[in-house]
DNA sequence: TCATTATGGGACGCCGATGTCCCAAAAACA
DNA sequence: TGTTTTTGGGACATCGGCGTCCCATAATGA
């Protein structure tokens, strides 16, 4: 993995590249994205996210055929690989947003937060693990986000601000530092996540082990 | 990353691929290995363990430079790309199991004997890195073990024993199973090592931080 | 049903990484 | 110093993924 979250990045917003999504940016005078269009385009990105969390490296063949598309039409949506590799991160990102906005993570005791928080991360772990498991990914796709367009705070409460109440209230370590907790956080849920993608784990039992983990560590609790 | 330490690939001993070590294995009637071309050997394969983890996907000659080493002398000690990973695999593996066993975790209480393991690991951090950041690294240079040469007895005590040791005894949690503790072992330590590396943790404090988070988790301690 | 749109697969050229070969220069050794 | 070993870099062919183009076919929808 890497697991690398550096920058909070879930708190920059991606240049608008959300074609069926509002229009609020720029003229699309192009075709209104109709239904078959919206559906395919869904399934490549699912696809991309998917194929590219388990294997990093894989060909856009791959992807097609994961994503039960001709090679020829995944290029007809994407025309560059970074095009996909750009529109695969900004949709994760808005995926992994809403999963994350719909926990609410700022109300609440701070530890009730995080739990809520790290069941919506389970619940995307692909998209986390794509996001995440290569730093790489982050990196070559910055292009795509507009470094003026920072909005940190109209946007999903971070997780890193929830650590940062956490640590004022007592309830997270307020040794070690939010970012390293961040990073912990990202390692945590993504260490389920492949646990249970290789069997190592049951898909029911990652939320609680990751919790318990996050919680307590590893020692046993007097 | 991936850390995916499945089947505790540390207690597999790799078929004898070490030139340099002891030649007990078979015949080695090529030219005996005199001090240059050791050294160069071995900075190419330090340099490939370097490289790659900080960057799976490294071009040779990413690596040969890393090694101030002409590609062509590359090609000369590996003519393959798959040689050099199953040697770059095979040393990484003696040069962490030589750091572990160093660590006698089969003695002592099992807390302090995982704090000596952890401190170990993190010495070798880019090895690991290297050997764990990426499974299918582990998973292709898999047919380079021999099958039959288990040896699970023999071989270095396995931080898998010692997990368990802990766990009979009350230390670590009997809650979740010996493999996730496992896990999330090479996890933490793969996350203390890339931490330092973007240098969001000053490299003396990574052992501390590593150790604290296994014990602790992420909460305050009452 | 008919026109429009989307799709899939094949063919092709391009390019970077790889692996091989060769030779002159540098280093090691006697 | 002279011989042998090792090295670095260039030249070259190969291979696989990428990106483009084209056309017959299937799906959509009016």
């Amino acid at each position: 993995m890497a697991v690398s979250a550096t920058r909070q990045p879930l708190s920059r917003t991606p240049v608008s590249d959300t074609p069926e999504a509002g229009d609020a940016g720029e003229r699309k005078p192009e075709v209104p994205e109709t239904g078959v269009r919206g559906r395919t385009r869904r399934a490549i990105l699912a696809a991309a996210a998917s194929v590219l969390a388990r294997d990093r490296g894989a060909t856009l063949a791959d992807i097609a055929e994961a994503a039960q598309v001709g090679r020829s039409t995944l290029h007809r949506y994407f025309p560059d690989r970074q095009d996909l590799l750009n529109a695969t991160v900004a949709d994760s990102f808005r995926v992994v947003e809403r999963s994350i906005a719909a926990a609410a993570i700022d109300q609440g005791p701070p530890l009730e937060a995080m739990r809520r928080l790290i069941t919506a991360m389970v619940d995307v772990g692909d998209r986390l693990a794509f996001l995440f498991g290569d730093p790489r990914v982050l990196e070559e796709s910055n292009a795509c986000f507009e470094p003026d367009t920072f909005e940190p705070d109209r946007t999903v409460p971070t997780a890193l601000s929830l650590i940062e109440r956490g640590q004022a209230e007592g309830v997270f370590d307020p040794q070690v530092s939010a970012e390293w907790i961040q990073q912990m956080l990202y390692a945590i849920t993504y260490t389920g996540w492949e646990a249970a993608e290789k069997g190592l784990l049951p898909r029911h039992g990652v939320t609680s082990t990751v919790i318990r983990t996050f919680e307590n560590g590893l020692t046993a609790r007097s």
